[in-house]
DNA sequence: CATGGCATTTGACTTAAGTCAAATAATCAG
DNA sequence: CTGATTATTTGACTTAAGTCAAATGCCATG
């Protein structure tokens, strides 16, 4: 799986002149202050967001609960997935944790270029497959992991994420209660 | 989320001849009798197997109980999506459940071709982006649904699996034991 | 048409995690 | 600094779903 964001990577810094320059005629740098949304629910999400700086998070609501889907920091890109693939109304939330900079680029004219320039096209179908396999993966997580291996994983594997992220965001994106995390923290703390 | 269905099913009717012979080219019939296995975790998926008639299932294994991941039908692709894209060992197991035919289409093939008709390239990119949403859409009812409300919904969404999959597969795809599932059912019928 | 082998149901009990409420701790604006 | 607001922890209790064990139903085949 880190193999494919190398592949990724390569494919980017292979780019020639002419996509890159139309990849930049067609992103616009934003700026969100902490808890400002760039996408709400029931909007269409029309632009995909490349994090330059900052955190941000999706999210949706459940009775009148968060449950925030994934966080997502520097080099990340933050698309509510099946509203922006459909255009039609998106469930989740897109909101800055930390005061935010991102380079968005608007769907239609993304799929214009896509289909000019090839490379533009394979990139889309690569980070499309990340996130597939990031998804299987946490579904996979979900169902074999019990909520304490789930965030002593976490703390391996992002030690970071704990550190910059409210514990009550972690706590949803884990799935669980905010109470049932501190406990798990409590037994682990040594 | 059907639309899309329908966008796929358009650029495959609109495939040109070229395409068309130079997918034929890489595909074979397969047959596998109920209880075969078309893949064995473990083992790298080196082909897509597109389903033409009879139903074949996904599942791997946790603490030696089987957890079904999907359950594929007639013109459904079954592939262990992250082995087939990194071509790493799979977690998961493909397996017959009934007598089933298959079309299938080797990995590295596919890859040649796709570079030369970019219109496979797009379909490649559509069909992971349903299956990503159908992703999304699992781990939002999940994380959303009661063990009873996820059956219902199956119910109601997909009538027929409930008649032609054994109740054991059915729970495990529903993310629930035996016994919770039987139970629910003895709850819902009048 | 009996019988052994699955598939499904039912019962009794356990458990991981949730909920609601209250107590601390941390942070931040004035 | 200091009070207020927000974040985190702790406690007591509930609950959905799991587990283990046993009973029943359902065929398929010899």
């Amino acid at each position: 799986m880190d193999e494919h964001l190398l592949k990724i990577n390569s494919i980017i810094e292979q780019l020639d002149g002419e996509t890159l320059s139309a990849l930049e005629a067609v992103s616009k740098i934003k700026t969100y202050k902490k808890g400002d949304f760039l996408l709400y629910q029931g909007e269409v999400c029309r632009y995909s967001f490349w994090i330059e700086s900052g955190i941000a998070r999706k999210f949706y609501l459940n009775e009148n609960k968060e449950l925030t889907t994934e966080l997502l920091f520097e080099n990340d890109l933050a698309v509510a997935f099946s509203s922006y693939v459909t255009q039609q109304p998106s469930q989740e939330f897109i909101q800055a944790v930390t005061d935010v900079r991102v380079s968005s680029i608007d769907n239609s004219s993304f799929q214009r270029i896509k289909g000019q320039f090839s490379a533009l096209m394979e990139l889309d179908l690569l980070m499309t497959e990340y996130y597939t396999m990031w998804l299987e993966k946490r579904l996979f997580d979900f169902h074999t992991l019990d909520a304490s291996t789930r965030y002593s994983q976490l703390l391996r594997d992002q030690p970071n994420m704990i550190q910059q992220v409210p514990l009550t965001y972690i706590a949803s994106y884990l799935g669980i209660s905010l109470e049932t995390l501190s406990r798990i923290r409590a037994k682990i703390k040594y």
